[in-house]
DNA sequence: CGGGTTTGACCCGCGC
DNA sequence: GCGCGGGTCAAACCCG
C-alpha cells in the first residue's frame, strides 16, 4: 500500500537534512542550533562556515517546501479518495466481483492475456479506479486507459549511481526477479520483479534506468500488496532483493532521494519534482545532493541509527496502518 | 540443498 | 496474416 503510505503525512519521520522545519513537532525539542553552535567550535567560524550555515539554510527551506508540497498531495489524494467513496456508494452493486477470491487460483499453464485483463479484477483497486473515471467520462474509448487499469500503477523515481548496475530499489519489501528485458526505447534493460514475501501477493515491479538521465531509476509498481510490510531482516540490510549477486558493497546511493509518485496524480510539475527538483543553481544542487548523500551514508553505516529507525518506522506504521486493510 | 538470478525461448497483443 | 516488442516462463546456473 505505497501510496497510503506516502499519503501520511504524519509519517514524516523528521528525518531532515538541515535546521529543522517547524512541521516536526519530535525534532522541535531540539534546539536547532545543534549543528552551528555545539558541532562547531565558535572561534572556528570562518567563510566557509557561513557558507555551510547558508547552505543549510537553504537546505531547511527546500525542505520545507517539500514537506509542504507532500502534505499538498496528500490532501489532494485524500479528497480524491473521499470522491471515490462517493462515487462508489452511488455506484455500488455494478462490481459483484465474486468476493474473497484472493488467490485467483491462477493455472498452471500459460493461459497468460486470458486472465491477464480481466481476471486481475479483484485485485483491481479503488484508487486505481478512481483514475479510471477520471479519465474515462467522455466516454471515449480508453484503451490504453483500461491497460493501465490492469493494476494500480505508481512510480518510484530513485537516483543511482550510474556505475551499480544492479537494478535494485530499496523499497522495504522482498522482491524475487523473474526476467530482464532490454526494451526498444531505453538501452538499458529493464528488470521485472515480484514480491516474495508472500506467494500469493499479486504486487509486480519493473525497475529500469531512466532513458534520459541514467541516475535515475524508475520503479514501476502494479497492484497492491495484500501483506503487510516484511520486517526488515537483522542484518540492516533493509530486506530488499535479499540476494543481491555479485553487488560491490557499495554505498546506499539510492537512499537519500525517493520521489514515490501515484501515476494517477502525476502532473508536469510534479514530473520535475520526481526527476530531482530544480533550484537556484546546478552548482549548489550539487554541493547539496552530495552531502546529502554522505549523511545518508554515514547515517546508514551506524547500526544504532538503523535500529533507531526501524523501530521508529514499524511503530509509525502500526500505530498509523488503517483498520480495514483497504478503504 | 534450497532459494534466488540469469537468460534464451515462448506467448500474445497490437500495429501495419 | 505477419512481424515486432513487451512480458513471462523455466531450465540452468550460482551461492551461502
Amino acid at each position: 500500500m505505497d501510496p497510503w503510505i506516502g499519503s501520511q503525512p504524519s509519517l514524516i519521520l523528521g528525518l531532515r537534512v538541515g535546521p529543522s522545519p517547524p512541521v516536526v513537532d519530535a525534532m522541535a525539542k531540539h534546539p536547532k542550533t545543534l549543528v552551528e553552535e555545539n558541532f562547531l567550535p565558535l572561534n572556528k567560524k570562518g567563510p566557509e562556515v557561513a557558507a555551510l550555515e547558508s547552505e543549510l539554510q537553504r537546505m531547511g527551506e527546500e525542505n520545507r517546501r517539500l514537506s509542504e508540497a507532500l502534505t499538498a498531495v496528500a490532501a489532494k489524494y485524500e479528497e480524491l479518495r473521499g470522491r471515490y467513496a462517493e462515487m462508489v456508494a452511488n455506484n455500488t452493486n455494478g462490481g459483484g466481483s465474486g468476493g474473497t477470491s484472493e488467490d485467483g487460483s491462477v493455472s498452471p499453464s500459460r493461459k497468460r492475456k486470458s486472465e491477464g485483463s480481466l481476471e486481475t479484477a479483484p485485485h483491481v483497486h479503488h484508487h486505481q479506479l478512481a483514475a479510471e473515471q477520471t479519465e474515462c467520462t467522455s466516454g471515449e474509448p480508453c484503451k490504453r486507459i483500461r491497460e493501465e487499469c490492469k493494476a494500480k500503477v505508481s512510480r518510484l523515481h530513485v537516483h543511482a549511481d550510474p556505475s551499480d548496475l544492479s537494478l535494485v530499489v530499496k523499497d522495504g519489501y522482498q522482491w524475487r526477479k523473474y526476467g530482464q528485458k532490454v526494451t526498444k526505447d531505453n538501452p538499458c534493460p529493464r528488470a521485472y520483479f515480484r514480491c516474495s514475501f508472500a506467494p500469493a501477493c499479486p504486487v509486480k515491479k519493473k525497475v529500469q534506468r531512466s532513458a534520459e538521465d541514467n541516475t535515475v531509476v524508475v520503479a514501476t509498481y502494479e497492484g497492491e500488496h495484500n501483506h503487510g510490510q516484511p520486517p526488515p531482516p537483522h542484518d540492516g540490510s533493509s530486506g530488499v532483493s535479499s540476494k543481491t549477486p555479485a553487488k560491490p558493497p557499495s554505498p546506499p546511493q539510492q537512499a537519500p532521494h525517493h520521489h514515490h509518485v501515484p501515476v494517477q496524480q502525476q502532473h508536469p510539475k510534479e514530473e520535475v519534482l520526481a526527476g530531482e527538483p530544480v533550484a537556484a543553481g546546478a552548482a549548489s544542487e550539487l554541493v547539496r545532493r552530495n552531502l546529502a548523500e554522505q549523511m545518508a551514508v554515514t547515517l546508514t553505516r551506524d547500526p544504532s541509527f538503523k535500529a533507531a529507525l526501524v523501530t521508529a518506522l514499524s511503530g509509525r506504521i502500526l500505530e498509523l496502518s488503517p483498520t480495514t486493510k483497504d478503504s
